[in-house]
RNA sequence: GCGCCGGUGGUGUAGCCUGGUAUCACUCUGGCCUUCCAAGCCAGCGACCCGGGUUCAAAUCCCGGCCGGCGCACCA
C-alpha cells in the first residue's frame, strides 16, 4: 500500500472523500465530500479568505456556472479548447485526428488547422485503424460540458471552464466599485468543469472541481507592488525556465534577487510568488515538497508574458501543479471589449501635462435657427472630434471661410461666424488604460488532497492527521474516563457547552478510552478532553494534545478560554 | 481514447482454475467490563461492481459496460 492509498484508504472510511456516485457504479472524474472532507474544504477555504480578503484588501464576487456562448467565445474556450477528433463513418469510433496521421505518415501535426488535417486524411487515405472503413470529416471535440439555456435549446450555454471568466466580465462594475483606482484585486472561489477525456489519479483530475481565483488589476506600467519591500528578503524555490531547458534544477533565491535577474518578470508575480507559499505553509503544505516552476516557452498560453505553478510533492505523482500565477496581460479584457462592444478599460492619473488645444462651440443664436432639429446633431459631431480633426477644420475655415460638413448623410454649410473658438491651455491628467491581469489561480481539491498526505503520519502504534487545530474537521473529543460515576453526564454537558461556543465537538464513550484516542487522531481531532475520577472531586478534566499525547488538567470552567487560544 | 491487470461486507481477504449464495480477521453497533492511549467477554449489522449469455443452477465460465491501477496519449 502506497502513501496515495492510504490517505484516500483513510479519507474514504472516515468521511472526507468519497467517488460520486457510487450506488450507480461511479463515473471517473467526479468526487463527494464527505462531512469531514466538506469542514475541511470549508476551513481552508475560509483561510484562502483571511489571507487575500481580508489581508490584501480584495473582494470575492460569486458568478453564475453556467455562461452563454458569446462570453466563452470571447474568451477563446469555444475554439481553442479543444482536441481534434474524426469518427468513423463505418463504425462510428472516434479517433484523436492529430494522433491518427502522426501515427500512420509519421509527421508533425502541431499548429495545423482542422483543414489541413482533413486534407491530409483525404489525401493520404488514412482510414478507419480498427475497421478500415472511411472516416468522416475532422471535428473539435470541445471539453467544455455544453447545454442549453431555456426551452427549445435556443441559447447554447457552457459549464464554466474557470471562475476567471467571471470576473473579466464584471470588470465595468468592479472598477465602478474600486472607485476606479488600480490596482485591485477580485477572489472567485467556485466550481469549474472540464470534459476530461480520461480523469484519472482520483482527486488530482476531475472534471468538475473547486477553483478559488484572483484577478489582480493592475496598470501595465506599473507592475511593482507597494508591499514587495517588506518581502523581497523572502527565499522561494524556483524551478526557472532556462534551468529547466538546461537541464540544470531548481534555485533557492531571495525574491528580491529573482526579480532583480529577471528571473521573475516583475514584482506583482514576486508578491504573489510569496503569497502563495505563504498560503500554503500555514495550512500545512510541507515547504520542503513546495517549490514554483516557470512555465516554458511552449506550454505557456500565447498571451501570457510570465506563468509559475506552484507544484507539490506528492509521493506517488510527484510534483504536481496546484496553484497557477500568470501574467495574463490585457488578452482577456481587450477580448471581452471586442466582443461585447464594451470600453473595458479605467481612467489612470498620470504626470500633469500642458497641452494647447482647442475649444469649439456653437454659437447657438446663428446655428439654432438655420439649422433647428439638425443643431443637436452637429453639436454631437463637432464634440466627438479628435484635437487633430478640430484643427485641420479650423484651418480650413481660416482659409476658406466656410467648410461643409457631412454627417450622416446630410450636408451642412458652415460659416466662420456660426462657430466660437477658444485656443486653450488644458492640464491632462492621466489616459485610458486597459489593466493588465495577474491572476494567481488555486486549485483547491488538489491542495487538499496533497495537505491530508503531507499531514499523514504513521507512528508504530497510531496513524494521525497532523492538521493544524484552525483546520481540523473536529475540535475535540470528550470521553468519560469510564462510563459510571456520572462521568457520562458531565463529559455529554462539557460536549454541549463546547457547541454552544461554537466549538465543534464529538462525545464517545464506546470501547476503551485507548480506541477512541486513536479514532479521534485518525482524523485530526487535535484536543481529546477527558472526564475522569478527579473531575468529580475538583471539577478539572484532562485536555490531552494530539501530536504530544501530553495531557494537562484544566477547570471545566476555563475550558473554552484555553481551547480558543489554541484553535 | 488505446493496451495490460484488477473489482467478494466499512477495510483487508478465502472461495473462482474444477459452477451448487460465501471464509477469516479487523472495523462498526448494542451490552457487560474497564480509572488514560486500538485490552477482554457476549450479542448483532454488514458483501460477490452492473447488464446480458451459457446452465437445472453463476461470485465462479463467456461477452459487453462501469469503476480502479499501471503504460501510452491528452491536460487551452
Amino acid at each position: 500500500m502506497d502513501k496515495y492509498e492510504k490517505v484516500i484508504d483513510l479519507a474514504k472510511r472516515r468521511g472526507f472523500l468519497w467517488n460520486s456516485f457510487e450506488i450507480y457504479g461511479g463515473i471517473a472524474g467526479f468526487y463527494d465530500y464527505g462531512p469531514l472532507g466538506c469542514l475541511l474544504k470549508n476551513n481552508i477555504i475560509n483561510k484562502f479568505r483571511e489571507e487575500f480578503l481580508i489581508k490584501e484588501g480584495f473582494y470575492e464576487i460569486e458568478s453564475p456556472t453556467i455562461m452563454p456562448y458569446e462570453v466563452l467565445k470571447a474568451s477563446g474556450h469555444v475554439d481553442n479548447f479543444t482536441d481534434p477528433i474524426v469518427e468513423c463513418k463505418n463504425c462510428l469510433e472516434s479517433f484523436r485526428a492529430d494522433h491518427l496521421i502522426e501515427e500512420s505518415i509519421n509527421i508533425d501535426t502541431e499548429g495545423l488547422s482542422l483543414k489541413k488535417l482533413d486534407e491530409i486524411i483525404k489525401k493520404e487515405n488514412i482510414r478507419c485503424p480498427k475497421c478500415g472503413g472511411e472516416l468522416g470529416e475532422v471535428k473539435r471535440f470541445n471539453l467544455m460540458f455544453v447545454t442549453n439555456i431555456g426551452p427549445g435549446g435556443k441559447r447554447t450555454g457552457y459549464l464554466r471552464p474557470e471562475t476567471a471568466q467571471g470576473i473579466f466580465i464584471l470588470f465595468k462594475r468592479l472598477s465602478q466599485f474600486f472607485r476606479n483606482k488600480l490596482p485591485f484585486g477580485v477572489i472567485q472561489i467556485g466550481k469549474s468543469y472540464r470534459n476530461e477525456i480520461s480523469p484519472r489519479q482520483g482527486v488530482i483530475r476531475l472534471r468538475e472541481f473547486t477553483q478559488a481565483e484572483i484577478e489582480y488589476f493592475v496598470n501595465p506600467k506599473e507592475k511593482r507592488h507597494e508591499k514587495f519591500k517588506n518581502i523581497e528578503d523572502e527565499i522561494v524555490r524556483l524551478l526557472p525556465a532556462e534551468n529547466q531547458i538546461n537541464g540544470l534544477g531548481e534555485v533557492e533565491i531571495t525574491l528580491k534577487e529573482a526579480v532583480k535577474k529577471e528571473i521573475i518578470k516583475h514584482e506583482v508575480i514576486g508578491y504573489f510568488i510569496y503569497k502563495t507559499k505563504k498560503f500554503l505553509i500555514d495550512i500545512g503544505i510541507d515547504e520542503k515538497k513546495l517549490r514554483f516552476r516557470q512555465h516554458l516557452p511552449d506550454e505557456i498560453a500565447h498571451y501570457a508574458i510570465d506563468c509559475w505553478d506552484a507544484e507539490i510533492y506528492t509521493e506517488r505523482f510527484g510534483w504536481i501543479e496546484c496553484v497557477g500565477i500568470a501574467d495574463r496581460t490585457d488578452y482577456d479584457l481587450k477580448s471581452h471589449s471586442l466582443h461585447s462592444g464594451e470600453q473595458l478599460d479605467i481612467f489612470v492619473e498620470g504626470e500633469e501635462k500642458e497641452v494647447e488645444c482647442y475649444e469649439i462651440e456653437l454659437n447657438y443664436k446663428i446655428v439654432g435657427k438655420i439649422f433647428k432639429k439638425d443643431t443637436k446633431m452637429i453639436e454631437n459631431y463637432i464634440k466627438k472630434l479628435s484635437e487633430e480633426d478640430k484643427e485641420n477644420l479650423i484651418n480650413k475655415l481660416e482659409n476658406e471661410e466656410k467648410i461643409i460638413l457631412e454627417i450622416d448623410g446630410k450636408k451642412f454649410e458652415i460659416l466662420k461666424d456660426y462657430l466660437k473658438i477658444k485656443k486653450v491651455k488644458k492640464v491632462i491628467k492621466g489616459e485610458k488604460v486597459i489593466p493588465h491581469v495577474i491572476e494567481p489561480s488555486f486549485g483547491i481539491d488538489r491542495i487538499i488532497y496533497c495537505l491530508l498526505e503531507h499531514n499523514f503520519v504513521e507512528e508504530e502504534d497510531r496513524v494521525y492527521l497532523n492538521l493544524k487545530p484552525y483546520l481540523a474537521p473536529i475540535k475535540v473529543y470528550v470521553f468519560p474516563l469510564v462510563n459510571r460515576e456520572n462521568m457520562p453526564e458531565i463529559a455529554k454537558n462539557i460536549t454541549k457547552m463546547l457547541r454552544e461556543n461554537n466549538i465543534i465537538a464529538e462525545y464517545d464513550d464506546s470501547g476503551a478510552i485507548g480506541r477512541r484516542y486513536y479514532r479521534a487522531d485518525e482524523i485530526g481531532v487535535p484536543f481529546c478532553i477527558t472526564v475522569d475520577g478527579q473531575t468529580l472531586k475538583d471539577n478539572t478534566v484532562t485536555v490531552r494534545e494530539r501530536n504530544t499525547k501530553k495531557q494537562e488538567r484544566v477547570k471545566i470552567e476555563n475550558i473554552i478560554d484555553y481551547l480558543k487560544e489554541k484553535l
